[in-house]
DNA sequence: CGTCATTAGTAACGAACCGTTTGATAGTTT
DNA sequence: AAACTATCAAACGGTTCGTTACTAATGACG
């Protein structure tokens, strides 16, 4: 048995026919469609149709809604895709909080929890955590835990996604190469996927977005990390380890050999990240924003200063500005991914920084290219978590035409 | 009509199936399969592998061999793949030379071509040259123009591949938005297609060497410029601009602004292409060497030197590996490819210099990476167009199975 | 109030494909 | 020469689709 390439029969037929009325039916608006409206989406015939509607209805996975208001003729009957056959749930283990939310086979999130963590979790805390939340949400929004079809999770740090094991994670002792997701399965009885935070956010925007199917997302906080999707498909790299533009080395003189880090950060992070924009901001401007800014790492009161024409707040953000351009520069002479979405703390510059950013770009790359803050924010990796379970779903849904 | 994506009837299924017979026995060794493999490999019964291949020998596809050496009852029939039904031609349009080669339907290759071009061509005179020879060629070998069923043609600069175009080309005038394709097109009458040369080199060594499904190419020469295969395909960025690793600057401060290029090359390429490696050994180098270098920009010679123990060279090799391993850095961080490639004029370093290269990235990069250099050298760029001329003749491949 | 036009759904038929079974064929081995 | 083995070819039953013809349901119009 080498590839099993072909077909083996008519039932296999079917079986691609079914899987497209359910596809047209999915793509419809509303998920609902007439009989004749699948005819058309398909090309098959009328009777077609209406066998794999048959097959559908027997899986669970159609139902009728009657008749519908017509003009002329016969009332159609409408048929709707039950995205309530099946959920999944997707998770976001954040610094401070853990964020989680039940989604129907439409996407369509029936439950959602924000919860915050106390300080310095350890893994096995979390774990005990998001058993308990996720037991508690699924029993409220009246989803067993067997109507669960995927859950994916979203942590910081390395993460092997072929293995679904967290390689490095240097703030949660505990957490690397944890058997964590062999708990989950065998809890849940069902595939569980980890998956680094970024990477979801990537995708999160990507679906939710303007559906550009390459494009560059760049976390731009106190660290400072880049997903990329691909053709619509996350690019993990090799080793799951792409995307690290924060320990990109800009500031070393060429020919000088690189200090090793002794904080953790990498070299561009200690460069452009949140850390140090706040540094630079503390040393230059007048005595009550530096106050605001040195009892709070965050960086609002810059960017309002700026808006409010503060003379001290627009050289920082001048220098900011130029320093994640020259770091993102270099991401989009090596990948040219045409659209970039900005997230993480220094999303709040809005476009007053990303203006900057914009120009200082322009005489460093090659190619044109659209940049814009992220619009999910906070929400960008659950829900990035969510699609990623859907996608594993699609598996599922794919058994169940047979 | 929206998608229309399902199948309409049986005749689909016998398609897909045929497909299947067709690929099994392209992927058998030698191109040639007895029915029993045939079934064995797709998972079909006899009858319908018999069935798909009638299908396939009236499509000229396949041909019957006889029988063959047995052991025991009744001998089997061979059928072998006709990779001579179609033809594809690759061609390189070097600085200072093109290449052309004409491969049949299995890439092997029938003929090919190696034509010096005088200094500072034009465009009209490559599209000249390149229409002589490629008739000469195909006439030659027996391959009327009318069996060409696809044509790749590599080209250095900027090129848009979607549109076929070369959108910026600085060394060679008149080639920029030359309407050559069209005019190739009409002539040949099949698909013509055009790409950058790094591009068909990287596709070259995906296919040729370890089968890597991801994997980096770097050109190392006087310019200097990335490839990218990504899961098996070119990954050529939203504008056709990925991989300018050449301008990435990593010499000026991070607070300053970079100067506009005067030379046309990047900024990287300045610091460590081989035009910078090469000042740098005639400045600190002996006489003799000094005059060799100073004479002709190929830098065997110091290579030579170091292998041969001269105290001078070794220092020039360091500094060249170090400044290059900063810049690939950057790129394995961002990408983690996994596997890396060098070629151009710099691999003539060998392992002395790749060496030297590791140990400078080991402590700059998260992830294991490998890295060789090129096996395919000067016939990467060819290579790589005959690749990307079989892909698409793929498509006219599988018009003829309906 | 009845008829007609219009649209939706259903049943029956023929065509195409696949897998299984059965029988014929061409060699080797005993 | 007979037995054996693996291959090839033909016939049959099952499944799927598309086409065609027919029935069902509703609004419009006389």
């Amino acid at each position: 048995m080498t590839a099993e390439a072909a077909a083996t029969g008519p039932h296999v037929l079917r079986r691609i026919n079914v899987a497209g009325v359910l596809q047209a039916l999915r793509d419809s608006p509303d998920l609902t469609a007439r009989v004749s409206d699948l005819t058309a989406a398909t090309g098959l015939s009328r009777p077609a149709v209406t066998r794999a509607l048959a097959h559908l209805a027997d899986a669970g996975l159609v139902a009728s809604l009657g008749v519908e208001p017509h003009q002329a003729g016969r009332p159609a009957v409408r048929v709707r895709f039950r995205a309530e056959a099946g959920h999944v749930a997707g998770i976001d283990i954040g610094p401070h909080t853990m964020a989680l939310v039940i989604a129907d086979l439409a996407g369509a999130p029936q439950a959602e929890r924000r919860v915050p963590i106390a300080p310095a979790p350890t893994g096995p805390d979390l774990v005990r955590i998001l058993r308990t939340e996720l037991a508690d949400l699924a029993g409220g929004a009246g989803v067993p835990a067997s109507g669960l079809w995927a859950v994916a999770v979203g942590t910081p740090g390395v993460v092997d996604h072929g293995r679904g094991e967290v390689v490095l994670a240097p703030s949660i002792p505990g957490w690397t190469g944890l058997p964590m997701l062999a708990g989950l399965r065998e809890w849940l009885d069902c595939p569980v996927l980890l998956d680094n935070d970024v990477n979801l956010a990537v995708l999160a925007e990507q679906r939710t977005g303007d559906a550009a199917p390459t494009l560059l997302y760049v976390h731009w906080g106190e660290r400072i990390g880049t997903g990329l999707v691909i053709d619509g498909r996350p690019h993990r790299g090799a080793g799951s380890a792409a995307g690290e533009l924060g320990f990109v080395d800009l500031a070393t003189p060429i020919d000088r050999t690189p200090e090793p880090a002794a904080d953790g950060l990498g070299a561009f992070e200690r460069l452009a990240g949140a850390e140090a924009i706040r540094r630079l901001a503390v040393e230059s401007c007048d005595a009550s924003l530096a106050a605001a800014l040195r009892s709070d790492p965050d960086l609002r009161p810059l960017f309002q200063a700026a808006a409010d024409g503060d003379p001290a707040a627009p050289p920082v953000v001048e220098t900011a500005a130029a320093r994640f351009a020259r770091g993102l520069a270099v991401h989009l002479l090596l990948v040219d991914p045409g659209v970039v979405v900005v997230g993480g703390g220094l999303a709040h510059g809005g476009d007053l920084l990303l203006d900057a950013v914009r120009r200082h770009l322009e005489p460093l790359v090659l190619a044109p290219f659209e940049m814009r803050i992220s619009g999910l924010q906070e929400n960008a990796v659950v829900t990035g978590a969510v699609w990623m379970a859907l996608d594993h779903a699609e598996k599922r849904l794919a058994t169940l035409l047979g």
